[in-house]
DNA sequence: CGAGCTATATATAACGT
DNA sequence: TACGTTATATATAGCTC
């Protein structure tokens, strides 16, 4: 998207990637921002950059994005591997809340 | 970006707002994973549907980008609030560490 | 440097099937 | 209803200041 095409890889040189960094995260964002609230969604995004510096963004707040991530990976996990007696309930369970 | 401009506020029809979030969807996975390679930078990437579904990406591994992040705000606070010894030998090493 | 400025490359909204 | 298509809106690469 720009002058040239490139290719999707490192950029060498470090100022073009600073540069580079800098608008891309700024169109990332606005991206995140616009998916929440164009389609309701939950969304959490954590980028470091190569100078180890944070940024982040999340709809509501990171910290119910990273607690609702663990809850939804244990209910991934207990699907995947139903090892106890909540099997059949659970699977029901998630089945009629999908869409 | 389409056939018409479109202002960004939730959308009220359920079928177009699954369409838009699979397509939009896509698209800021295809950024988050350009923006990793082109700039060397550690990206994660957690969105919940209206529906409930998780949908993730991270560069790395996402236990990994939320372990940093906990570091990474742990030395926030440390820095914002200083209340311990560490103080002065911990803002140096993190100014040290910064371009 | 960091902040704009276009020309182009991409993403995607509205339609077709 | 889920997939292609394509006209348009956006994002952004390479420059300039």
């Amino acid at each position: 998207m720009g002058r040239g095409k490139i290719v999707i890889r490192r950029i060498d040189n470090s100022t073009s990637r600073q540069v580079t960094f800098s608008k891309r995260r700024n169109g990332i964002f606005k991206k995140a921002k616009e998916l929440g609230i164009l389609c309701d969604a939950e969304v959490g995004l954590v980028i470091f950059s190569s100078t180890g510096r944070l940024y982040e963004y999340a709809s509501s707040s990171m910290k119910s994005v990273i607690d609702r991530y663990g809850r939804a990976k244990e209910e991934q996990q207990l699907v995947a591997n139903p090892n106890s007696e909540l099997k059949v309930s659970l699977n029901c369970d998630l089945k009629s809340c999908r869409s």
